[in-house]
RNA sequence: GCCCCCAUCGUCUAGAGGCCUAGGACAACACCCUUUCACGGUGUAGACAGCGAUUCGAAUUCGCUUGGGGGUACCA
C-alpha cells in the first residue's frame, strides 16, 4: 500500500514537472527571409520544415522581414515573399502583416532596440568600439594572406583608452561595435572550444579563437545580421532556429552573443542545402529559382511543397504523396537527413502531374485559363471547355503544357507537321478520309453516336487488312494536323460536323496538290 | 590557405552490428493495355566512395584518404 502511494506521488510528481517544461518552453520558431529577391524554393523548404515543426510541436511559426541592407530591399521583393509563402500555405501565426505580441516584425522598424543591447555588451565589457578604416582591415587582410595565416581581426582597438577614442572621434571617425568573442568565450566556457547540440546533425563545435571579433554594429549605426538576429530571436522568445547550414559558423557566434546577454540560448537544427543537379549552389542560370517563377511555368504548390519536403525527409509509411497536414503529423526534426541533397525535375514534374490529376474539373478548367490566352475561349460553350479540359488534362506535367495540347480546338483551320503530312500522303489515307466523307454526311453528330460510328468504321477497314490506329491516324492528321492528342471521338463531338469536314476537304485538298 | 559539415542505385531516400544475396520512389529500359500521345499494369537494370581498425559478424562503430558542400565581410 505505501509503495504504491509513494509511487502515486512519484507518477504526480514527474507528470508535472514534464507538464510545466512543456509549457515553460512553448515552440516558437521563425522564417527569416531577407528581401533582396524573390522567395527562393530552398527559403520555401526551410520556412516549410519550421512550419512542420511548429505545427508537430503546437507551436508557432513567426514571420520576420530581415532588411537591415537597405540597398538591396525591395517592396516589391517583400510582397512576392509574402504572396508566395500564402500560396504554398506557409501561414504564419506573427509577422509584418499581421502583428502579433512580439512586433515589429521587420527589422527595419525595430532600429531602436537594438542600441540598447549593444550598451549593454560594451557595459559588460563584451563588446568595444572599434576605429578601424576599411582600408586599415583590408590591410590586415592582405596581410594574413601573404603570410599563409588565417585571417582573424587583430583586436587592435580592444583596449584604446578614452584619450585615443577621443582624438579618433576628433578626427571625425566613427566607430563601429566589434563583439569580444574570447571574452564571452573565456566567461562562459573552460576552453576555447564551443560547443552545441544540433536538432538534426548533432554535436558540433568550433575553436572560437579562429572566429575573430566581428562587428555587431557598423559604424552607421545599423545592427549587422548576426547582431540583430540575436536581439530579435531573443526579444521574439524563438524556441528552436531550423535553417541552412550555410549559417552554422554564424550559429556560434550567435550562442555567444545570447550568452553574453544573459538570455537563454535557443536550440538550432541546421538543414542541408538544395543544390544544382551540377552540384553547386541552386541559382539563376539553372532555370527557375523562385516559387513564383515555378508557378508561373505552370507548377502546382500543393505538389512544390510536397516535393521539396522530400528533399531531407521521408514519410514513416512509404507514402510520398502527401499533404502538407499530414507530413506535420509525421514529422520529426531528428529525422531529417544532414546532407545535401540535389534539386532534380524529374520527380517533381512526375509529382506534379500525378497532382494535376487529383484535381476536380471545374479547379482544372480555372487553373488552366492562364494559359490559354492565345486562343478565343468564347469559340466553345461551356459543356465543350469542359468536356476539352476532360480529355486533354491526363498527359499534362505542367499545367502551361495546356497551351500546345489543344490548338485545334480553336479556329477553323490547322497546322499540319511533318508527320501528319505524311500519314495524309498515304493513299490508305487518302481512301480513308474519302470513305468517311462519304459515310458521315449522315452520322448524327453526338458523341455517343460519334463513338459508336467510329468503331464500326474502324472495324470495317480492320478487316480490310488495315489497322485500327492507322485508320484513326488519317482521320487525327486531317482534323488536328498532328498524329498525337485526345480522344479522337471527343474532339470531332466538340469541333462540330461542319469543322470536321471543313478540315478534312482542306487536308485531302493540300495533300493532293503537292 | 584555414575552419566546419556531409558521403547508400543517375536523383530523393529506407537502413540505429546479424532481419541486407541492401528496400521504396522518380528517371531509364522492356513487355502488356490502347484509335495516337499519355495514363495505368507487369517486369529488367542500377548503390553501401576507397583503405585500414574493432567484432564471431559492419552499409551501420572508429581512424585515415578521396570527393562534395558550406563558412572565412562594417552582406544577409
Amino acid at each position: 500500500m505505501k509503495i504504491i502511494f509513494a509511487h502515486a506521488i512519484l507518477f504526480v510528481l514527474i507528470y508535472e514537472t514534464r507538464k510545466k517544461d512543456i509549457e515553460m518552453s512553448e515552440v516558437r520558431v521563425r522564417i527569416a527571409p531577407s528581401p533582396s529577391g524573390n522567395l527562393h524554393i530552398g527559403t520555401a523548404r526551410t520556412a516549410l520544415f519550421n512550419y512542420l515543426f511548429a505545427k508537430k510541436n503546437n507551436g508557432k511559426f513567426v514571420l520576420r522581414i530581415e532588411d537591415t541592407d537597405a540597398e538591396r530591399t525591395s517592396q516589391e521583393y517583400i510582397k512576392n515573399i509574402f504572396d508566395s509563402l500564402k500560396a504554398l500555405g506557409l501561414n504564419w501565426d506573427e509577422g509584418p502583416d499581421i502583428g502579433g505580441p512580439y512586433g515589429p516584425y521587420t527589422q527595419s522598424e525595430r532600429f531602436d532596440i537594438y542600441p540598447k543591447y549593444v550598451q549593454e555588451l560594451l557595459d559588460k565589457g563584451f563588446a568595444y568600439e572599434c576605429f578601424c578604416t576599411p582600408e586599415e582591415l583590408e590591410a590586415e587582410k592582405e596581410e594574413a594572406q601573404k603570410n599563409k595565416k588565417p585571417y582573424v581581426y587583430s583586436k587592435k582597438c580592444e583596449n584604446l583608452t578614452e584619450e585615443e577614442k577621443a582624438k579618433l572621434r576628433a578626427e571625425g571617425r566613427k566607430p563601429a561595435i566589434r563583439f569580444n568573442i574570447s571574452k564571452a568565450q573565456k566567461a562562459f566556457h573552460d576552453s576555447s572550444i564551443l560547443e552545441f547540440d544540433d536538432l538534426v546533425k548533432g554535436k558540433l563545435h568550433v575553436d572560437t579563437d579562429l572566429l575573430g571579433d566581428f562587428v555587431i554594429m557598423k559604424s552607421n549605426g545599423a545592427p549587422t545580421y548576426n547582431y540583430a538576429v540575436v536581439i530579435d530571436d531573443m526579444l521574439m522568445k524563438i524556441s528552436h532556429v531550423i535553417r541552412g547550414e550555410d549559417h552554422i559558423s554564424n550559429t556560434f557566434k550567435q550562442i555567444l552573443i545570447f550568452e553574453a546577454l544573459g538570455a537563454e540560448v535557443p536550440r538550432f537544427g541546421h538543414l542541408g542545402m538544395i543544390l544544382a543537379p551540377d552540384r553547386s549552389k541552386l541559382s539563376k542560370r539553372h532555370g527557375a529559382t523562385a516559387v513564383s517563377e515555378f508557378v508561373e511555368k505552370g507548377y502546382l504548390t500543393e505538389a512544390l511543397i510536397n516535393f521539396v519536403a522530400l528533399l531531407g525527409w521521408s514519410p514513416s509509411d512509404g507514402q510520398e504523396i502527401k499533404p502538407v497536414e499530414e507530413i506535420a503529423a509525421d514529422f520529426r526534426i531528428n529525422e531529417v537527413s544532414s546532407s545535401n541533397s540535389i534539386f532534380e525535375y524529374d520527380k517533381l514534374n512526375w509529382m506534379n502531374s500525378h497532382y494535376i490529376k487529383m484535381l476536380s474539373i471545374p479547379e482544372l478548367k480555372e487553373k488552366l485559363k492562364p494559359y490559354l490566352t492565345k486562343y478565343d475561349l468564347t469559340e466553345l460553350t461551356d459543356a465543350q471547355y469542359t468536356r476539352m479540359v476532360e480529355i486533354t488534362y491526363e498527359p499534362l506535367t505542367l499545367l502551361s503544357d495546356i497551351t500546345d495540347a489543344v490548338p485545334y480546338f480553336f479556329g477553323e483551320d490547322v497546322e499540319i507537321d511533318e508527320r501528319a503530312k505524311e500519314t495524309l500522303e498515304t493513299e490508305t489515307a487518302q481512301e480513308v478520309l474519302k470513305t468517311f466523307m462519304d459515310q458521315a454526311v449522315d452520322w448524327d453528330w453526338t458523341e455517343e453516336n460519334l463513338h459508336e460510328k467510329l468503331e464500326a468504321f474502324r472495324g470495317y477497314y480492320k478487316e480490310k487488312g488495315i489497322k485500327p490506329k492507322v485508320t484513326m491516324w488519317a482521320i487525327r492528321a486531317a482534323v488536328t494536323g498532328r498524329l498525337c492528342g485526345a480522344d479522337m471521338t471527343a474532339i470531332l463531338a466538340i469541333i462540330g460536323k461542319d469543322k470536321t469536314f471543313h478540315r478534312v476537304k482542306a487536308a485531302m485538298k493540300q495533300t493532293l496538290q503537292s
